[in-house]
RNA sequence: GGCCCAUUCGUCUAUCGGUUAGGACGUUAGAUUUUCAUUCUAGAAAGAGGGGUUCGACUCCCCUAUGGGCUACCA
């Protein structure tokens, strides 16, 4: 290990929505460097023109802007290392492509994917490598001549790494340890397409990572496999002794049943996949979004960052600084973790109390918006004080909150026949004649009284307060009484009381 | 099929040879409350199986099983 500045790289492919997986794989790759006190980069991996999205580089940015997420170099704030976005980068990857081939540890094939198919179809477990290279036409088994020949008729090629058979190839990986290969199962990859004249993943991004000086790559368990062709390309090219270390995360998997958790799994079980919504644009198929369901960037931090990675203490809220102050690769975990989106709800429920009741007013304003409601901002403010710590998510709020905006136009009929007596109406008809008497219509005060009242006249004060709640609220719930009426008022409490008199009698 | 990775409560996990195997989510029961919710307390709940190594294995090794990943001119 030498003492290089740490860089570390998030690479996603711009092929529609980033996925929550790749979030958690990104805020990693974050945390490590910020505590290293090293760089971010986000390089967009765009080598496969079929599969490009349009929208997907900005959604991606857009993803790190709210969850929190920044980066020091990359497609939307450039750096010296530039350009960021492999499909501008032709030339660089053409120079190694030209490099390999001259030194023989490459080679250009032919054969058309029909053709590929057909020798699939036909021997079992085909794979083209040393052992099948010599039957196919590539510029191993063709002619100088007929190679040229062939480049000059416009025929579209490949270029293949040629692997040499029967050698033990050595990942060291930072969370696994050593995991070897056999040079025997790895297959001559394609590198470089002259169709579109692209590199293929694999080229471009050991090329990109030896020219960016990335010191670490940390990314999902999937690459392992390919991580030894990787580390072939760094030695065939001659950067094995700068070659970055690696680390393969664990995979993110399905709640139910098996696999890894896909992009369909979240509206199928009713629960985000992806940070933001997002649009397809071709189908126009709606994906929802944590951001869009209410979630708060830190919860989604602070519940991802959890999921694959502890700190070995039982403190569970981490924010941000916090996560980069305590995150290392040595506590991630080696096995995949299913999503468990009960507690991505709990983590919402705990960043909602963090909350100040400023801030969740905010939140707050354009449900009430959305909802034809205007409120003072102070009232608002109270509301939340007294309703926050019932709710999970903003939303939710409406529910435990709505009465104190509008009031009750029916009242809940169950919560009526058990509550509303015979002498309910003349109760709460006296009980407005004492409110009616108080200025000071603070919580404290009025509940003084009340109590005063009620134990002068040896009432039931569970019966009186029941009803007087059906009369504020409509149904059952809600917090204490003295409270609500505090903050709607005198004048609307007696309304609210005067109506309930009249509509239940 | 081949290669690689993994395996502790339903779920996320702690344990780095000696513990009553701990915590959290969820769940169950109680308590508190004028209601509903919150909150609080308590409970149920785990080392895949089989061999070794060792005075002693959840922990180390091997085998089996199971789960996962990869096996494209996709990343």
């Amino acid at each position: 290990m030498t003492n290089k500045k740490v860089r570390v790289r998030f690479a996603p492919s711009p092929t529609g929505a980033l996925h929550i997986g790749g979030v958690r794989t990104a805020l990693y790759n974050y945390l490590f460097a910020k505590q290293q006190g090293g760089d971010m980069i986000l390089r967009i991996e765009d080598t496969d023109s079929q599969r490009f999205v349009p929208g997907a580089e900005a959604y991606i940015v857009e993803a790190f802007e709210w969850l929190g997420i920044k980066f020091d170099e990359g497609v939307h704030v450039g750096g010296k290392y530039g350009p960021y976005r492999q499909s501008e980068r032709r030339d660089i990857y053409k120079t190694y492509v030209d490099q390999l081939l001259s030194d023989g540890l490459a080679y250009m094939a032919f054969d058309t994917p029909a053709e590929l198919d057909v020798q699939r179809a036909a021997i079992l477990n085909f794979q083209y490598d040393a052992s099948t290279r010599m039957q196919m036409r590539n510029s191993l088994t063709l002619s100088t001549e007929e190679v040229a020949a062939l480049v000059a008729a416009g025929n579209q090629y490949v270029v293949r790494i040629k692997i040499e058979p029967n050698e033990d190839i050595v990942v060291n990986d930072l969370i696994r340890g050593k995991v070897v290969f056999n040079s025997l199962v790895l297959d001559d990859k394609v590198l470089y397409k002259s169709a579109d004249q692209l590199p293929t993943y694999h080229l471009a991004n050991i090329v990109d990572d030896h020219l960016m000086e990335v010191s670490h790559v940390i990314r999902g368990e999937e690459w392992l496999p390919s991580a030894p062709l990787h580390v072939l390309l760094y030695r065939f090219l001659g950067w094995e002794d700068t070659m970055p270390s690696f680390a393969h995360l664990p995979l993110l998997l399905k709640p139910d049943g098996n696999g890894k958790l896909s992009k369909r799994d979240g509206d199928r079980l009713g629960f985000p996949v992806f940070p933001l919504q997002w649009t397809d644009p071709k189908t126009n198929d709606i994906s929802s979004g944590y951001r869009e369901n209410g979630y708060l960037p830190e919860a989604v931090v602070n519940f991802l960052a959890l999921l694959g990675w502890n700190p070995g203490t039982e403190k569970e809220i981490f924010s941000m600084e916090e996560l980069i102050k305590t995150f290392s690769l040595e506590r991630c975990s080696k096995s995949g973790a299913k999503f468990d989106y009960e507690k991505g709800k709990w983590f919402n429920h705990q960043y909602i109390q963090l909350q100040s009741n400023a801030e969740l007013a905010t939140l707050f304003l354009p449900v009430l918006a959305e909802k034809g409601v205007e409120a003072p901002f102070e009232m608002v403010e109270q509301v939340m004080a007294l309703t926050k710590e019932r709710v999970s998510f903003v939303k939710e709020l409406w529910d435990q909150a709505s009465f104190f905006f509008v009031a009750p136009t029916s009242y809940d009929e169950k919560m009526a026949k058990k509550r509303w007596k015979e002498n309910s109406a003349a109760l709460l008809a006296e009980l407005a004649t004492l409110l009616e008497g108080i200025d000071d219509f603070t919580a404290a005060r009025t509940e003084g009284d009340i109590k005063v009242w009620i134990e002068a006249k040896e009432y039931n004060l569970g019966g009186i307060m029941t009803a007087f709640r059906l009369a504020l609220v409509g149904e059952g719930k809600g917090p204490y009484i003295f409270d609500i009426i505090a903050v709607i008022g005198k004048e609307e409490t007696l309304a609210r009381i005067q109506r309930a008199i009249d509509v239940l009698k």
